[in-house]
DNA sequence: TAAGGGTGCTACTGTTTTTGTAGCACAAGC
DNA sequence: GCTTGTGCTACAAAAACAGTAGCACCCTTA
């Protein structure tokens, strides 16, 4: 696990800040997203995330896995333990968006 | 009810992705949080979250106001019942940011 | 043994987004 | 009139991100 450092914006490092401040950035959701069920290569994760530049896809992963939210192996990268947990919060969240969606 | 515009990145148009890709912009998580539990002013809001700039805020509130995540009356910014319920998940992923932060 | 294919990732330039500061226009209260 | 508070805008500088190219590495297959 890597040292908890401050974080943008807010400095009472309360875990929801750290949080919220890490999700907040482009892609960071979206990756997270995208392999809420299967590992994927850096190649494959960047298709799936509309082609986002290499630039941008890298630092994000860099991010995620100082978090311990998402690990990387032979295999590619995956989520963590702590990864899959935040994993199905995003899953409640989809379930919600397709009711929010269809408000009228 | 605004009109449901494209979406940056995606386009597949699935709720999950307008959603995210709303949440992933800077301060949208965190406006939505600092909202949960009563209104505010723009000032208010802005001194909320660590000052950001009006340019951002603004910004930030009015593509929560097209989402009807957010609404605005003399009292100021707020949930309407759909970002009520979002702020819901942001409480349970700020009790599982609690685990998570204290992992070793 | 070298040629190809896949991996993660960096360099570079240009665009977009965000920031930071100042201040405007309006309304209510005095 | 003047102050106070509201939401919000203008503008220039800084930071983040995009888009393209390509590198270094490790395999496999020829």
């Amino acid at each position: 696990m890597k040292a908890k450092t401050a974080v943008r914006g807010s400095r009472t490092g309360r875990p929801i800040m750290r949080l919220l401040d890490a999700l907040g950035k482009r892609w960071a959701l979206r990756i997270l997203w995208e392999l809420k069920d299967e590992r994927l290569t850096f190649r494959e994760l960047r298709e799936r995330c509309d082609a986002v530049s290499p630039t941008s896809l890298n630092a994000r992963l860099k991010e995620l896995r100082d978090l311990d939210l998402l690990d990387h192996d032979e295999s590619g990268f995956g989520h963590t333990k702590w990864g899959k947990q935040l994993g199905e919060q995003l899953m409640a969240l989809s379930e919600w968006s397709k009711k929010w969606d269809a408000r009228s």
